[in-house]
DNA sequence: GGCATTCGTCGAAGCGCTTCGTCGAAGCGT
DNA sequence: ACGCTTCGACGAAGCGCTTCGACGAATGCC
């Protein structure tokens, strides 16, 4: 592997000039760039990313911090970090995915004081994240996607759930439901201090108080199975209930497989409406799910465009952006059972 | 951010013997030893992983190249991730998720030649590789999962897709089938020589000869809607076919709703397989849907294992393994209409 | 025409670590 | 008591690059 003095000699200069001609840190005539760069291409130079990392403190590298255990990737979070990426790769970046184990911490620790990494883009936010704290001590640039529980001078880029949970009690009371419930995420990611359980419930529990309706949640493991089971559960409870806003991809196709085969007709007399989730997602369902999208590929470039400007420019003001969900209306929701109806579609 | 000479120095040694007492590489006295990890964590000193790797030629990190345009990670492959990054943790190295864009081969030449990565696992391989032609003629180890037309002398890991095959065939035969269809990736996919779609489809052809039964191949775009759209031709033109195997996770959903929609029972008149899919996937159907579970996380374990022995000796032997998907018995495969049946489950 | 500028280039230092050659001190046998 | 080995620690070189101070040549000005 042809090293920058072999460059160097081959093209009759100093290093240092091979250097500026590469960096454009000093200015070199037209002619030596030109020497430089066809010596580079006929020893097909590539500069070390270690050697000059070492040398300028600085990697353009950026890492993706995401706890592999969990929930890890799911459907949206695809087009989240393919965006990351892309963002990354125009401002000349590299993006790295970080998966980290068990000891998230420690594992976030190493990675910053290893040096190896420009800054980081840190996934699946607790309110309450140790790994926070920690960055917050560092001199390493981050940006959260989520936000803690008091984010005060962080930075964030994350998801509205209040305008996402308006814009789904929205899109229900419109169509006349008045019994509505909330079919969440699992009572372990609520006591784990799960952004969006935690947000969209309160978000939910207040927004129908204001509306005058009451406040029914369910929590649910992430799994078809579960979401039969609370599915049944809730129904046999309480059965005027006509619409389910759910937030957990897995459980909503086993709910809705549940309320049909427990003989109620969807949307015919219940409306299921998936927030937190995506078209593509909704589409394999059948019928075909109402879905309020999550923002993933703008959150991916905010977030990584953010940490990219404080690496540069370590003063810039914190970015702070929320983003809702937008409504995709398809074929499991309809109006409410002895609304003025005109037949919802999808009946049969 | 403390160095080694800190420590060194706190420690009263040189920086030698620091080096020696963290890498174990030359015998250090016990006293030393613990002289030397006292100073560390006093100062919280982490060693820059920069200048270890730029000194020893070695970083103890694996990238997994993953073209992130593609369908890119999809179910199955969180699994394979989850697997390939906690094998590399065992093995105390890291393993970055590292998506290429739009020029692939340009992209993991830098890689590669950046002396960032001691070696790489190298996801979503062609039949014909511009990657992989690259590969071969670097220094640096890498294993394929997948593998290319002839992957002769080639580290790899893959989907046994014959015996995949076999298998589901079996299966369907075993329950009387003769009448048997087969739903693949796109036509997109077979023309970039995407492995999974070609030998898949070769086997199906192969094996059903083999059997005296026609070989009916449809190739559908990764889509619930085309799956429907597929299937709605699939059964206007043979309306004889009464097992569907598929390959296609999106489009299968919207096969199996075209096909109750169309009015024939799921699986009393039609089976489904899903092959290379997994269970999970399977549950969020209704009815759940037989699968064949892609070997996600054997092969990432394998496929990160292999790069690791060939990091450590050059030398050692090549790497190839084949696993086959595992069935999965569910709701959506049963007897053949018109077989000496036992009602199938799942039927109302 | 002489002096201050500017431009382009060079050399050397240093980033934080590993590694190799070396050397003193201790341990062994005779 | 002597040389021999073994053990543990040291110092210096070097990995491939950036960066800073400096310097010669070309340029400008009065």
């Amino acid at each position: 592997m042809a090293t920058m003095n072999d460059v160097a000699r081959l093209a009759g200069v100093s290093a240092s000039t091979v250097s500026y001609a590469l960096t454009g840190v000093r200015p070199v005539s037209e002619a030596t760039r030109e020497r430089v760069r066809v010596a580079m291409d006929q020893l097909g130079y590539r500069p070390n990313a270690l050697a000059r990392g070492l040398a300028s403190n600085r990697t353009r590298i950026l890492a993706l911090l995401f706890p592999a255990i969990e929930r890890g990737l799911g459907g949206t979070a695809l087009e989240f970090v393919t965006a990351a990426a892309e963002t990354a790769r125009e401002h000349g970046c590299h993006l790295v995915l970080w998966p980290t184990g068990d000891d998230e911490v420690g594992e976030t620790h190493e990675l910053v004081h290893q040096g190896l990494v420009d800054g980081l883009v840190v996934m699946e936010v607790k309110l309450d994240d140790p790994r926070v704290d920690l960055l917050r001590s560092t001199a390493t640039p981050f940006t959260l996607i989520g936000r803690t529980a008091r984010p005060d001078g962080l930075p964030y880029c994350d998801i509205d759930f209040e305008l996402t949970v308006r814009g789904a009690l929205d899109h229900l009371s419109g169509l006349g439901h008045e019994h509505i419930a909330l079919l969440s995420h699992s009572e372990a990611s609520l006591a784990a201090g799960y952004g969006p359980t935690v947000r969209v419930q309160k978000a939910f529990e207040q927004q129908t108080s204001e509306r005058g309706l009451p406040a029914l949640v369910r929590h649910c493991d992430e799994s078809a199975d579960a979401g039969r089971a609370v599915a049944a559960d809730l129904f046999r409870t309480h059965p005027e209930v006509t619409a389910l806003v759910t937030m957990n991809d897995d459980a909503t196709f086993g709910a809705v497989a549940e309320i049909v085969e427990g003989g109620r007709d969807v949307p015919g007399e219940v409306s299921v409406l998936s927030v937190v989730s995506s078209p593509r997602v909704g589409a394999l369902s059948h019928p075909r799910l109402t879905t309020m999208a999550a923002p993933g590929a703008e959150l991916g470039r905010l977030g990584v465009e953010s940490v990219i400007t404080r690496v540069e420019q370590g003063d810039s003001p914190v970015v702070r952006e929320l983003i809702p969900c937008r409504l995709d209306a398809q074929a499991t929701t309809g109006p409410a059972p002895g609304t003025h109806a005109h037949t919802p579609p999808g009946t049969p």
